[in-house]
DNA sequence: TTGACATATTCCCGAATAGGCATATAATAT
DNA sequence: ATATTATATGCCTATTCGGGAATATGTCAA
């Protein structure tokens, strides 16, 4: 055994920048790969590649149109990502009280 | 150039699951890594290592205590991730309907 | 059918990864 | 000083990754 779990999970896929950039794109409206290729300035190929992994773990959807493949972000595959962020919400209020006090006692 | 911005980003820092196992441990307090090591069952120099990437990126914060380490995570770190994450909040709703559409048009 | 267009796949590469293991460093106890 | 405990680091390997370039696949138009 070497490299864990692999892309085939949503952390793994968000983790490249490229692909979140790419999510942000198609968040609101349907594209066809060419223009995520103009928008982001990639190459073509990479951008296929990187929206192959992002339908493995269902973060877009896909839909022929013609000779076009129409790719929109499926937002609710997010959410997994969104209630693990979620469970430290409470403490940040709290935390930030408590790294204020750590910096003034490393101040001693 | 060969890959992107590595472990040096919450989100990459996140994308390993036991990290992520890790910080739900000391979300609510500070741990010696001898207890990590414990509760998780992992091998002591992978913890450290991992606590390495996690205190690179700010997301645990580290106190000496006699010979022993105490971990704990930084929650307000993850609220970078949390907040992209929102990004897609409103859409769920939306696309939830949508997927629903689809399913039904699928079905022709 | 042939050609043009849009997208996907394959192969190669260098870089980065996590884990296993041995060892180094740090701090206390004797 | 030395042993012991706690943690960190270094080296090695197999695996994975993303990008580049070339090519394959699929779809429409003429």
């Amino acid at each position: 055994m070497s490299r864990a779990a692999t892309s085939s999970d949503v952390f793994n896929a968000v983790a490249e920048p490229h692909r979140r950039a790419i999510l942000d794109f198609l968040a609101t409206e349907e594209r066809p790969v060419g223009e995520v290729v103009r928008a982001l300035g990639l190459a073509q190929p990479s951008v296929s590649k990187h929206l192959r992994v992002l339908r493995e773990v269902d973060l877009v959807c896909v839909r022929r149109d013609g000779r076009r493949m129409l790719y929109r972000t499926n937002a609710e595959a997010i959410r997994p990502l969104h209630q693990w962020a979620s469970t430290f919400e409470r403490l940040w209020a709290h935390q930030l009280r408590r790294i204020k006090e750590r910096a003034e006692s490393k101040r001693r």
